[in-house]
DNA sequence: ATAATAAATGAGTGATTACTCATTTGTAAG
DNA sequence: CTTACAAATGAGTAATCACTCATTTATTAT
């Protein structure tokens, strides 16, 4: 894992949007499928060949090793999943200036849920793999903080200075939403991921209500 | 993995608390190091019987197989985290009448970071292979649920029919405080193991504040 | 000291791993 | 139809896996 930076691949990838053949589609559907389902390192290259109706030698005609297949998994997710919520979320509110935090907070919930939704077992593997790799864990995790927690921490000391948000560092702020969240997808997506049957609408109000006024009664 | 009943694995290692040779020591000694570290799966009994100085047989004379000696080592954590948190935390809480909720938080918060602390290795390797094996996941969790969040939901209903919590279901508040503990924990103690400087009692102090009264100012 | 029992060893087992490569199959142009 | 080239194949490779077992070493009882 991990030849150099994990940066220059996302990068890479983004560049070269060649075609994809029937084979290699349905390489990639079957891996993703096997590694949300049982691990990456649990789950063999034959293994993944046999469901994929494949020969294994095809597999590494195309991705090379088992580990750049994994790369070719992860890596449009969270190359996706970024800027995507740059520009969609936090763009939109910082420019247009809409409504209070809680609307803000509504519509990244809203937006992510959504996201994740699209991606459930894509991101399982990545929730999966970045506790278990650590190797994963030291590319991925700046990449997400200096992307993510910099957005997040302009949006905070924005709604601070309009008075809406109790005055404490930013940083404390921050380490007490992003667990919630972050504990809140894990949870939802990975640890119960049968549990369908739920009002939307009503989960994101509980959490937001959670986050801005706590368990207190009054 | 899981042959039949996990919770009579449980209560049969309860029972026999029979001396540990002093390689047997070593062996668990290293195997938590290692599966803390690499993750279960990708960690060999050959590399644990090295790195412990060991011959390879020997973890197989004790242990049987790589599952059981995994058990061995999570087991007693499992076994030792539920009832002592149930006895120390809620059962004096519970009797004793102790004052309003932020007490008992700070009671259960303080002696639940404190255990971990002393168990950091373990809990890494409970929470990775709970994410990461079906199997464990399946057993592991009901239990966790039926200990925990049935004592937890008995200190809610507590609290609320004494009015300092607001009067949403119990089931309500629990989704919410459970991935956010849980989420702060593995944060902490799994993604970054290495922040050790930090001001405990005002960090749980921040959780607190964060869980009684949110971000909303006034 | 001797016998008896338990602990530890390490070479060896078949199965499985990620990966290779010479060969065959499909496809599209001249 | 023939040529050219990429896609796909699957038998084969060395390495590693969890695990076994006959044998040796250490411990305890008599």
């Amino acid at each position: 894992m991990s030849k150099g930076n994990l940066l220059d691949a996302i990068i890479a990838q983004t560049k070269l949007t060649k075609k994809q053949t029937d084979k290699q589609q349905k390489i990639v559907e079957t891996a993703i499928k096997l590694f949300a389902e049982k691990g990456y390192a649990n789950t063999s290259t034959s293994e993944i060949a046999k469901a994929a109706m494949v020969a294994e030698g095809t597999i590494f005609r195309h991705y090379g090793t088992k580990d750049n297949l994994l790369l070719s998994v992860i890596l449009p997710f969270i190359k996706d999943s970024i800027p995507t919520m740059a520009e969609e979320v936090f763009g939109e509110i910082m420019s247009k200036n809409i409504g209070c935090f809680e609307d803000f907070l509504r519509a990244l919930l809203t937006n992510r849920i959504h996201f994740i939704n699209e991606n459930r077992e894509i991101f399982q593997i990545v929730v999966k793999e970045l506790l278990y790799s650590d190797e994963l864990r030291k590319d991925l995790l700046p990449f997400f903080t200096k992307n993510i927690l910099h957005q997040i921490s302009k949006v905070i000391n924005l709604y601070k200075k309009r008075g809406e948000l109790i005055d404490i560092p930013s940083s404390t702020i921050q380490r007490m939403i992003f667990p919630l969240i972050g504990g809140y997808f894990v949870s939802r997506f990975v640890l119960q991921p049968d549990n369908l049957d739920l009002d939307e609408e009503a989960e994101i109000g509980n959490l937001i209500r959670f986050i801005m006024d706590g368990l207190r009664k009054e």
